[in-house]
DNA sequence: GCGCCTATTGAACTCGAGTCAATGGGGCGG
DNA sequence: CCGCCCCATTGACTCGAGTTCAATAGGCGC
């Protein structure tokens, strides 16, 4: 509601209001002329431009991180989206499914990028690998501050195939920080404990909290300096870290 | 979508399809006489029942708690909701302004449950009221599945006062647990790091985390019961007692 | 028993998601 | 170089869920 300022404020001369009542026109039937002027006029008037398949997806998702990231999902109109891709409502269809489907996959490229730049070498040694994923993580999450907790929480559970691609993401995200140190703990039970798993989905839930209260921190600590200091992202990242050693430690007994 | 077979099932003989394109009727016009048999045919015609206001916001809420706990935000259709109440759907835009507002009513209802079934007398000492907290929040967890998982986190984000409600439940939450904690620490600065709030922010996460991922387990190894067993809730219990000493002793240097 | 207050109703309205037949830009075979 | 076909693109349409509102009726006070 707070919104719909935005909205593409409805030409006030075109036929808005009128509604007409007769079902959509027969498939053979004579073509009815366009409507007025079809390139005079605006500025706005754009010419059909043509693009590859693959750009105009590129394009289309590249906006939704941006909408999303703003905004909430339901806050984002297709309308809206269309209108700042300078395309038609229509053509969106053509390359999503559904709304939820564009949102989908616009999550999707978040998560991607998100993980990318948390690919750290094999060579890097399991604490160090720690580290310096963790100074990763907490350099997106900063750098995309509340599109990061949008994209990752609004609506999380809205579909199943929303809650997968966020499940495989942190399952993901799980292994890049933790492959390789299975070595280097005690291991007496092989490291097979039924509360190993709930503490790792649980720890990650600890880091995503972490991240966006820190995150806040810094943003308030920005706006009002006399507030207390924000604390410095090496000191989040040990907090993490050395919390997931002793969860694991406290699982496996 | 999946949900649609569950509508009211539209009156097939009433003009559903027939749209006009007149205007709201004239404040002043003639009353137009009712629409055929007024109270005959079917069982389902129900007298008009005058219920006390509390009493029917109350029986709303009931009803959104369960429905809400079991379907997604926009699965549940205020149609639904109306005609599992057996009233009108206008009658729940008279107790609540939006579909929104009656959401964010159910889960504060939700969070005021919860927060009820943690509340501790006060002349338990700080550690074992932080367990007996843990554990009654499990019980909680346990006991409401899904419908704790939806209502805290289905569209945590969608707008500002559904977002405040979770946080101050989540502080309030957090209080409740800690209350009196701050004499056993060694409290070198006074407990005023800039982490602290932080890390015990981060720690309300891995509580969600951690128990909705018991309960996955819990109820996974209630369906197969070859798969791992599922921890059992002291386990759990310990193990998040234990982080948030960890957390905190952390936090303060 | 009359009248008012208000809980309750149902139909109309709004507006955004999703559909579809028609269009036309441009690459390619001739 | 021309025309033809493919498919990206369009815009009007449908559909359905949320929301509004004037009218109705139950029951309590006078």
């Amino acid at each position: 509601m707070l919104f719909d300022a935005m909205r593409p404020s409805s030409k006030p001369g075109s036929a808005t209001t009128a509604r007409s009542t007769r079902r959509r026109a027969a498939p053979k039937g004579p073509p009815p002329p366009r409507r007025g002027k079809p390139s005079a006029g605006k500025d706005e008037s754009r010419a059909r431009v043509r693009l590859d398949v693959d750009e105009r997806r590129a394009q289309l998702v590249e906006l939704g991180l941006a909408e999303f990231g703003t905004r909430t999902y339901e806050e984002v109109s297709i309308d809206l989206i269309a209108q700042a891709a300078g395309i038609s409502k229509g053509l969106l269809y053509h390359y999503f499914p559904t709304k939820r489907a564009y949102y989908v996959a616009c999550v999707r490229e978040a998560a991607a990028r998100l993980l990318a730049r948390m690919d750290v070498p094999p060579e890097v040694p399991p604490l160090e690998r720690l580290q310096v994923g963790l100074d990763r993580y907490l350099e997106y999450v900063r750098g995309h501050g509340g599109a990061f907790a949008t994209l990752m929480r609004s609506g999380a559970f809205a579909d199943r195939e929303l809650a997968a691609v966020v499940d495989e993401t942190r399952a993901t995200l799980l292994g890049r920080l933790t492959s390789g140190m299975a070595d280097i703990f005690p291991a007496p039970g092989m490291l097979s404990s039924p509360l190993l798993p709930i503490a790792l989905q649980g720890w990650v839930g600890l880091a995503e909290a972490t991240s966006i209260a820190w995150v806040e921190a810094c943003v308030a600590s920005e706006k009002a300096p006399a507030s207390a200091p924000a604390p410095r992202a090496a000191d989040v990242r040990d907090l993490l870290a050395q919390a997931l050693i002793a969860l694991v430690h406290n699982a496996l007994r």
